[in-house]
DNA sequence: TAAACATATGAACAATTGCTCATATAAGCA
DNA sequence: TGCTTATATGAGCAATTGTTCATATGTTTA
């Protein structure tokens, strides 16, 4: 194993966290559900119920998931009246599943 | 819900499938161990027993996580005396990685 | 304030996952 | 040909996951 093959692992060793982190971003776009809300988010913010019609996903499995996704800092939420309306926390998301969706394309 | 809103909605719905294959590209990149495997890889090809010592991780392990990342075309092999090299199929996967660790990195 | 609506959450459960251990397969070499 | 090295694979198991069901919390409105 040459120099700069001992570089990388020294990188892969020392940031063992760093690449759990990364799996675990990534787990969160490896679920259907989450993907579908992820991406319904792209393109507007919503509420719980508009993105369970939406979707057809139940209520409590969508609030499940967006627990997940606000937990993990992916979307975040404002009241209104007596909906949370939840939008992405971030234009890097889009990004993301852009990014995955180009790879399936080829 | 307005008519723009209906029109992703359809797009959702009738491409459901599409979401199941995202997320299960996702999925394979929401582990640990696989992801290292993938960002070593993008370094330099490398045979079974280089990955093991170079990640600590067993023989075995590595050899299944291979087969997953085989079966789900992000690397392909080639034998080399009593060696199988594995290598990655494709540019796009380190794009991948890079979107995944720019976000990380905000 | 009571009823209705919107959302969150805990428990339970089936399904999936990623590992280890043991062993099979396959190539190189003495 | 037998021994060693390299890789693959099946069984088994503990851990994690995503859903449903029931219910709690919080907000609006009659």
């Amino acid at each position: 194993m040459d120099n700069s093959i001992s570089k990388i692992q020294g990188a892969i060793t020392r940031n063992s966290e760093l690449f759990e982190e990364l799996a675990g971003l990534y787990k969160i776009f490896g679920d259907a559900s989450r993907v579908k809300i992820l991406c319904a988010l792209t393109q507007s913010e919503m509420c719980v119920s508009e993105i369970s019609a939406f979707l057809s996903i139940s209520q409590s499995a969508v609030s499940h998931q967006l627990r997940i996704l606000k937990t993990s800092n992916l979307v975040k939420t404002r009241r209104d009246g007596k909906n949370i309306i939840y939008s992405l926390t971030d234009e890097h998301i889009k990004t993301i599943i852009d990014c995955g969706m180009e790879h399936i394309a080829e």
